[in-house]
RNA sequence: GGGCGCGUAGCUCAGCGGGAGAGCACUCGGCUUACAACCGAGCGGUCGCAGGUUCGAACCCUGCCGCGCCCA
């Protein structure tokens, strides 16, 4: 147990140290049950469903990002009195999880998967899922997500993979799953299908060999890029329409090596461009060849085996790695004379296992699909429809472009961990799919196929599977659809359409009224993180380092719609600096009697006034902009406003007004309402270090349950308003003179400010002398500089007696400068004055604009150039 | 090859039709009774290039150059 939260502000330390409270303020928080949502509660509910991580994985920037923005979302609806359900879960990551065990015999030198048999290396899976899987869960405590831990699930958790069998055999049943045999993406590595999306296409400098079959008259080159294929080839093509070789389509040539005679046949989808205009057929070995067979009737012998190996050409290659064999190919047929041309290096494309970075064999299996086209164009139409919102907008041609254009999918894996295809085959050729409350066959010669189902197929079902589907439970009619699924735009495709896919098919529903897509966490210098680049950063060494609010603040400072952020330690170094600040201000606050309890002034002053509609406003505006999922604006505004205005303006005024009698007690009030409202409206944001400051600054028991601030503060004072905006304006102009004269910060001056009273800031004299540290004028006072300010309502004459002879030569240049800006601004307002289709064309409100900047930096021209005639030689 | 996006201060990014902004970095001055993880002041930009539309363009249109991503 870490130290007790300080509730009372003379418990509060000088210091934050997040590493000594985060961890137990955490466990309290899920103690308290906060996070825990209540169907029956009566409030609307707000969904959010967690895109499920690995098993095997742990916390990236990714994922820091991911749950940042998901956490800010729900906590701020439960403050705002929704029923708030952020449900966690991890999926079972099959190829992943299977080669972390398989690795882990192998290295503690145990039987091999294939020697302890299907049954054992399951169990021993399950083992080290209970071991060593879901580190990223913890993780996810120390960044504060705040998730609903009773209902967490995992892919193959008895109610998931019934909801997966469920959905199998209904797709089934329906005709939208199907076996058949199909070119696959096929990994030598994993030695199973993969999917599309997990095949990465790269662009390599291959070589393009271009190689004669048959001898004399009837010869003809064809190119390829992977000259093992020949000894699967079936035929050779050309287009129809193509004369060079008119003449010999219909025959036959034998080919090379193998000493096949395989035929010459016409087929409209060769391009009559590319190379020679001709090209092998390898139906077993190539996507496009495979179509070309099956238009022709070809045969289509497979001549690599599952790890890439040749095999059954009776030729002396087999037994032969495919990259082995492609070079003693090319020798021999260069022995024999028939390579043409080799042309290298060759760019080309080609397809790897996203995860292990093998070249993908494409290889005719046989394989269980889903039949895609009508899932994937009722995804378009509930995006279409405004159904589902994709945030922002400009994903959308992303999304359409996708789902339009989307092959069947591929499923079925050759592994061991995972749903197994509830599939039967019988002695007679019988195929039977049992469903979740059904016998399977049982007798002789019946057996279950021997494959799993892709991962997706379960993490697809997500949105409603962990709320309870296929039974009609309170949590899914309550909590589906989910209000937004928040992911990176990067996996779109993976996560986005499958759900949609599922989720419409089984429920008639879109599974979230909005989708969220955030950008990819980059290095400082915006380039991608790799491990290979060596620029990654565990995001847990931030938090130990910095503290959560810290790398989360960062997060959502930085997350623009759709646009990736750069991420650096200074970044971080810089939220956890807000946090101080925060923190300083608090304790100031606290130290002097503030209170949210007290109520707000009868008669506030200006800068009361001030800030109460400060306060109003930037409230409204962070709620549009989370609203909008704008959270880099939401954040940025909260930073400006606590620092820029609050601390650097406010807290300073009240300094003054504390020590006055007569607003002292208004002063306390508005301290406390603005830093608890201010405390409230960071709460998603930093929820730890809000928590322990609110606590202290209300005595409440938790900013986590507390309400979401609704027009907070006071309407804007107009007059209060400009008042301050002068006040400022006249401060900083004071500061500036002082900075530029090298008068040093710790010095006292004495200054006259004359027209105070006419400028409307006569009550403010205190308050200024405190601000720029200025003493009244003795009798001794002498002027030895003088400023001259314009406000909105008049000027300020500034007499300083600095004690001494000024910089004149500091002044000098400092008075030019102000001038060449002046200049440069009459300049471009008389432009603008002087043209007639200005004048005639814009918004009488823009002229007006502009001539009242024409006077303005005449005035100041004037002020200006008497200043300068007026400084001593 | 098709599609999308991006080139704004040294760095990372906002701004997307009417006075060029922020954070960090940098310079100068300060331990001023909340805060040196700080305070005050300052320096810094032909808004990728070239045309066009408009009274007016960083912002809209076209072309070009450079970069990134997705799909084939």
């Amino acid at each position: 147990m870490t130290e007790t939260l300080p509730t009372r502000a003379a418990d509060l330390p000088a210091q934050w140290n997040p590493g000594e409270v985060e961890v137990g303020m955490y466990e309290r928080w899920v103690e308290a049950g906060y996070f825990e949502a209540d169907p029956t509660s009566g409030r609307p509910p707000y969904c959010i469903v967690i895109p499920p991580p690995n098993v095997t994985g742990s916390l990236h920037y990714g994922h820091a990002m991911d749950h940042t923005l998901i956490d800010i979302l729900t906590r701020r609806k439960r403050m705002q009195g929704y029923d708030a359900l952020w449900l966690p879960g991890m999926d079972h990551a099959g190829i992943a999880t299977q080669s972390v065990v398989e690795r882990q015999l192998a290295e503690n030198g145990e039987p091999s998967r294939r020697e302890m048999g299907r049954a054992a290396f399951v169990e021993r899976v399950w083992q080290w899922k209970a071991e060593s899987g879901g580190l990223i869960l913890s993780q996810m405590k120390r960044l504060g997500d705040g998730v609903d831990w009773t209902r967490e699930r995992f892919t193959l958790d008895e109610g998931l993979s019934r909801a997966v069998v469920t959905m199998f055999k209904r797709m089934f049943d329906d005709g939208l799953i199907y076996r058949a045999e199909r070119m696959v993406n096929w990994s030598p590595a994993l030695q199973s299908a993969i999917s599309d999306i997990e095949v990465d296409h790269k662009e390599v400098e291959g070589e393009l060999v271009s190689m004669r079959y048959g001898d004399g008259e009837d010869s003809i080159v064809v190119a390829t890029t992977r000259v093992e294929t020949m000894l699967g080839d079936t035929a050779v093509a050309v287009h129809p329409e193509d004369e060079r070789y008119s003449h010999l389509v219909g025959k036959e040539i034998v080919l090379p090596i193998v000493g096949r005679r395989i035929p010459i046949i016409a087929d409209e989808h060769v391009d009559p461009e590319f190379g020679t205009g001709a090209v092998k057929v390898t139906p077993a070995h190539d996507p496009n060849d495979f179509e070309i067979g099956r238009r022709h009737d070809l045969p289509m012998p497979t001549i690599l085996d599952e790890s890439g190996v040749v095999t059954g050409t009776g030729t002396r290659f087999d037994g032969m790695d495919r990259f082995v064999a492609r070079e003693a190919i090319k020798e021999e047929l260069r022995r024999q004379g028939r390579i043409v041309k080799e042309v290298r290096p060759y760019k080309h494309s080609v397809g790897h296992d996203s995860r292990t970075g093998v070249v993908i064999e494409p290889r005719l299996s046989l394989q269980w699909f889903v039949k895609v086209e009508s899932l994937a164009k009722r995804c378009a139409e509930a995006v279409r429809s405004g159904e589902t919102v994709i945030y922002p907008r400009e994903m959308e041609a992303r999304f359409f472009q996708w789902v339009e254009s989307m092959h069947d999918w591929c499923i079925s894996r050759q592994l061991w961990w995972g749903h197994r295809i509830p599939v039967w085959y019988g002695p007679n050729g019988e195929v039977v799919c049992v469903g979740p409350d059904e016998e399977p066959p049982s007798g002789e010669g019946w057996v279950q196929d021997e494959d799993v189902l892709d991962t997706w197929f379960s993490s697809g079902l997500f949105p409603f599977s962990t709320l309870g589907w296929p039974d009609d439970t309170l949590d899914l009619r309550t909590y589906y659809p989910n209000s937004v699924l928040v992911t990176g735009y990067d996996i779109l495709f993976f996560w986005v359409v499958r759900m949609m896919m599922f989720g419409t098919y089984a429920t008639g529903k879109s599974p979230f009224a909005h989708v969220y897509l955030h950008g990819l966490v980059r290095d400082e210098h915006g380039a991608k993180m790799s491990k290979s680049k060596g620029n990654v950063k565990d995001p847990l060494e931030l938090i130990d380092a910095y503290g959560a609010d810290a790398l989360r603040f960062t997060i959502a400072r930085g997350s623009n719609p759709g646009a990736d952020m750069s991420l650096s330690e200074d970044w971080v170094a810089g939220s956890r600096a807000f946090g101080t600040k925060l923190w300083n201000a608090t304790r100031f606050a606290l130290s002097k009697g503030a209170s949210p309890t007290l109520p707000l002034p009868k008669r506030p002053t200006d800068a009361d006034a001030w800030i109460l509609g400060r306060l109003r406003e930037v409230a409204a505006e962070t709620d549009a902009l989370l609203d909008e999922y704008q959270f880099a604006k939401a954040a940025e505004g909260l930073y400006h406003f606590t620092w820029d205005e609050f601390c650097s303006w406010y807290v300073e005024l009240s300094k003054a007004q504390l020590a006055d009698e007569a607003t002292a007690e208004g002063t306390r009030a508005v301290l406390g309402h603005v830093l608890d409202t201010i405390l409230r409206l960071l709460h998603p944001m930093m929820p730890f270090i809000t928590e322990a400051l609110w606590q202290a600054l209300t005595g409440g028991e938790s900013v986590v349950i507390a309400e979401w601030p609704k027009e907070p503060g006071a309407p804007v004072d107009e007059g209060a308003t400009q008042r301050m905006a002068d006040l400022q304006r006249l401060v900083t102009e004071i500061r500036r003179f002082r900075s530029e004269q090298r008068v040093p910060d710790n010095r006292r001056i004495a200054a006259k400010l004359i027209g105070l009273d006419e400028a409307g800031l006569g009550g403010h004299r205190n308050a200024i002398a405190s601000l720029v540290r200025l003493t009244e004028p003795g009798p001794e006072f002498s002027t030895t500089a003088t400023l001259e300010v314009v406000l909105s309502t008049g000027r300020v004459h500034v007499e300083i007696d600095t004690s001494g002879a000024i910089d004149v030569e500091a002044e000098r240049t400092r008075l030019n400068r102000d001038l060449a800006a002046a200049q440069k601004e009459l300049a471009q307002a008389e432009k603008k004055l002087g043209s007639e289709a200005f004048l005639a064309k814009a918004p009488a409100e823009i002229v007006e604009k502009i001539r009242a900047r024409h006077a303005a930096a005449l005035a100041e021209i004037e002020r200006i150039n008497s200043r300068l005639a007026a400084l001593p030689k």
